[in-house]
RNA sequence: CGGGGUGUAGCGUAGCCCGGUUAUCGCGCCACGUUUGGGACGUGGAGGCCGCAGGUUCGAAUCCUGCCACCCCGACCA
């Protein structure tokens, strides 16, 4: 194992896996595609969830939980969301394993134990929470119904990377049913609002809010909603998205209501998740060649204390000073780890904690100990400076305060740098190749012409943008006439 | 599932073409000592069914056959 990253200039790809695995967020497993996310990683996940869970409550929503498996009958019922999985499904078949005869010491299914019905492990929720549903709604006075679910999913996927797409995944999904349309279109609606809210203010990733074209669309999806995020070798990454699904899993699931003229009408649904998948945003979003950049939001800890020591004196002077940073901090809700291991000296403990993100550092040394001060490192900028010890803690929390907002703007020029206009399709794809990126560019509304530029250039329409601008113009690939211009970009 | 490639210590590797001492080197690991303001140094030590199963041979990491696993490129995708 080398000491540094591979640069991003070097070998984009390989430095995500290789900072992943280095900074200690997750590694491969033993089963194929499926990862194991280390303490390190989950810790960060885990205040994705809280700050989402929380926005969820804010939201009105509430949390339950639904099964794994899903009956194969029920799978199919919604013939569009199932024809839009299957290829990617793990199945059960068998419900036991018995000693093998012809294979000592070996196990092999139970060919007696046959389901009577294979069980499909959840690629996605909607079939057995409609199912569920059925069985809630039967007057509009049972609705909304406004739930969600932190659960992991299965999606057989043939080529899987760490946190961008792993055979299992985590994540939340809400699924809501309401009595009108109007009234699930806000809600698919609100909840990409709370998602590019989350993204923006809390991980500091800028985001486009749209919605997704016909072909993009989710299975079983009347309206796509979409958070579009760019990465820092220019390709997009779908961060989020919140699906109108009409009446379609109703009429599947045959969920009728009673509305208050006495009609009888099919329920309107709404679905919307994210999932670990962010942590793939996150990462490539803030992090540089020497580790990853943890906005202080998601930092597992904000403020890290490195003491240096020649003598046991020294020592214990320095934690008694640290001991007392720490109180100040915590008493302003920072959160700030003491890094008082023997066992590795202090620039090894340096070194480690900026592979880690950590935002801020604080070493304490004997020169400190006589001026009362200490020595004040930021991760995001890799600037040192040297702090008096008073007013410390408020020094801190302001600048937690302002990396937090510069980590926005940083990525938020980057992002708007990185958004060209093009008007041919000999600029767009050199563009593609090039500055890479966004491309904002009129498109003819076909799904031919869509599938011609994927083929041609790899590049999707990761969005058209909410309260997009009309305006004239021809499409890049067949020159037909549209109204306004769409966001291509090559995905991850 | 198509096309290409690789399996040697925890990780990264040399050796393989052309079979022949105790399988190479680095990192990491352990012990002791000296160190500690940017990834310490010295000395000593542990760690290997050379992917698996057959075969050829006096002798196989090396040659042959079969199998398995993984990686990369495509198709698919939160």
């Amino acid at each position: 194992m080398s000491k540094n990253l591979t640069s991003r200039a070097e070998d984009y790809s390989k430095w995500y896996n290789e900072l992943v695995v280095k900074a200690d967020l997750a590694e491969n497993s033993a089963v194929r595609g499926c990862m194991v996310i280390k303490p390190y990683g989950y810790a960060i996940w885990e205040k994705m969830q809280a700050e989402l869970d929380k926005m969820f409550k804010e939201t009105g929503h509430q949390n339950a939980y639904f099964p794994l498996f899903v009956p194969k009958s029920l799978f199919e019922a919604e013939e569009k969301n199932a024809e839009g999985f299957a290829k990617e499904c793990a199945v059960v078949t068998h419900y036991r394993l018995q000693n093998d005869p012809d294979n000592e010491g070996k196990l092999r299914v139970d060919p007696e134990a046959k389901l009577e019905e294979e069980l499909v492990v959840r690629p996605t929720s909607e079939a057995i929470i409609w199912n569920t549903y059925k069985g809630w709604i039967q007057s509009y006075r049972d609705l909304p119904i406004l739930i969600n679910q932190w659960a992991n999913v299965v999606r057989w996927e043939m080529r899987t990377r760490l946190f961008l797409r792993t055979a299992e995944f985590l994540w939340q999904e809400g699924h809501t049913a309401h009595a009108t349309k109007a009234e699930a279109l806000v809600e698919a609606e609100q909840m990409n609002d709370v998602y590019a809210k989350f993204a923006e203010g809390f991980m500091a990733i800028p985001v486009i809010k749209g919605v997704k074209t016909e072909s993009e669309r989710f299975a079983g999806a009347v309206e796509t909603y979409c958070i579009e995020a760019l990465m820092q070798d220019g390709k997009a990454l779908q961060a989020g998205t919140s699906h109108f699904l009409g009446q379609n899993f109703a009429k599947a699931f045959d969920v009728k209501f009673t509305n208050n003229e006495g009609k009888l009408d099919h329920v309107w649904a709404t679905s919307w998740g994210v999932s670990t998948r962010l942590m793939g945003a996150l990462i490539m979003t803030h992090s540089d060649d020497k580790g990853l950049v943890l906005p202080p939001n998601l930092a597992p800890s904000q403020v890290v204390i490195v003491p240096i020591y020649k003598s046991d004196e020294q020592f214990d002077a320095i934690t008694e000073k640290a001991e007392s940073i720490i109180d100040e901090l915590k008493a302003l809700g920072v959160s700030c780890k003491f890094d008082k291991r023997t066992t590795h000296r202090p620039g090894a403990k340096f070194a480690q904690h900026e592979l880690q993100g950590v935002p801020l550092r604080i070493a304490i040394g004997p020169k400190d100990l006589e001026n009362n001060t200490i020595e004040l490192a930021r991760r995001d900028t890799l600037t040192k400076e040297i702090v008096p010890m008073d007013g410390l803690a408020t020094v801190i929390k302001n600048l937690l305060e302002l990396i937090q907002n510069e980590l926005f703007n940083k990525a938020l020029t980057y992002r708007d740098e990185h958004i060209t206009e093009v008007n041919d399709f000999e600029s767009f794809k050199k563009v593609l190749d090039t500055k890479t990126g966004f491309i904002s560019a009129h498109w003819d509304g076909t799904a031919e012409s869509e599938q011609k530029i994927k083929e041609i250039t790899k590049a999707t329409i990761r969005c058209i943008p909410m309260n997009n601008k009309k305006e004239e113009g021809a499409c890049i690939y067949s020159g037909k006439p549209s109204t306004q211009r769409v966001l291509f970009a090559k995905a991850y």
